[in-house]
DNA sequence: CGACAATGTATGCGGTGACAACAATGGTGT
DNA sequence: ACACCATTGTTGTCACCGCATACATTGTCG
């Protein structure tokens, strides 16, 4: 007989609703869906989430996160080097995005509750591992010194942006490759001494 | 005494949703308020647009046509010269991306209906011009010869990336001009010959 | 002039998010 | 041991939405 508490009901909110975010997307997310499929009645989620949007927003902070996680796995396995921790750190990046495509819209879709400092913050977390590893190649002279934090985030950006590219269909995923490889090798090129 | 017909429903309705889609964004365009708006019942944008989705692709299909006009008047006043035609294509799509934050998304977002042929077509549009413009760079000598489709979508990633990086909130505005700067100048620097 | 296609209307269905009042549970202080 | 109370879930309700169907009006064309 079921007990009158589910007992971690917002865990197994969020674990489905990131489920469904992979599966159908942000628009098809239903909180009321969310419950029937946990099992408990359609205004319990309130209790968890004061509105749609404060779930949207969780999923996106539990997104930075394992994002952060998964670019710091890359980095400690490619080695000590610059140009091949850049490679990693950028293939780790399309990976996270394309698998997660509708994840990764709501992490960068800006369109947070006012109290959303907590996304912003964690948000920061993978500038500041773009960053560092550009200071690093400054140090290792394979970069020209300069402004560390603009030029990360142009590599971000080309980051993000094929990854737009690629999930809005607009290129084939088959093209994924040899394009992070150009962009790679043209922003050395474009950053060094 | 207002006429049976409307005349024009469907421009109508298609200009509203395009300011109403810059005013709160696409979740919250709702075809019964357009239809309150234009005075109509609430059925009637159903005679124009067989369901919500195909009024978006009709947002994004004019998008793409108000990008491309917008991109080839940078291109005219930007004169003959391969760098300076770069600069403005650049900041061209900057200024649409960042004015026009949430028409942009829908038209980058990928999830379309099916028959939606014509979009794709729309959006080739741009890439063309990139493209050409990248030819042009090459045969002026500014840049490598080389793929140029392969060069040009890592530019337009770039420019769109830094529009969504805008757009989301993780980069505030001010940034803008210094970082496009950059971006240009490191993109040149790494497609040269 | 009459049929017909195009366009707008009236009405209803199922689904959703938000809200409020109520009920069960389990821990806490005395 | 027990009353108290914050936490968490339930039930019921409301307004809104997208979509569908049947019907009304209009202009056009044979």
């Amino acid at each position: 007989m079921p007990a009158y508490h589910h007992g971690n009901l917002r865990t197994t909110l969020l674990d489905a609703a990131e489920r469904r975010l992979r599966e159908d997307g942000a628009e098809q997310l239903s909180l009321r869906e969310l419950a029937r499929e946990a099992g408990v009645s359609h205004a319990a989620p309130r209790r968890h989430f004061a509105d749609r949007q404060a779930l949207l927003d969780a999923l996106a902070e539990a997104g930075f996160a394992r994002l952060d996680a998964t670019l710091r796995v890359a980095l400690n396995v490619a080695g000590p080097e610059f140009v091949p921790r850049l490679h990693a750190i950028a293939a780790a990046y399309l990976k996270f995005a394309t698998d997660d495509a509708a994840l990764l819209e709501l992490m960068f879709a800006g369109k947070h509750r006012e109290g959303a400092e907590q996304i912003a913050v964690a948000a920061s977390v993978p500038f500041g591992l773009m960053d560092a590893l550009i200071v690093q190649g400054q140090e290792q002279g394979v970069l020209a010194a300069g402004d560390s934090h603009k030029v990360g985030v142009v590599l971000l950006a080309t980051l993000h942006g094929i990854a737009s590219l690629i999930n809005g269909s607009l290129l084939v995923p088959e093209l994924l490759d040899g394009l992070l490889e150009t962009a790679v090798d043209q922003f050395v090129r474009g950053a060094r001494p």
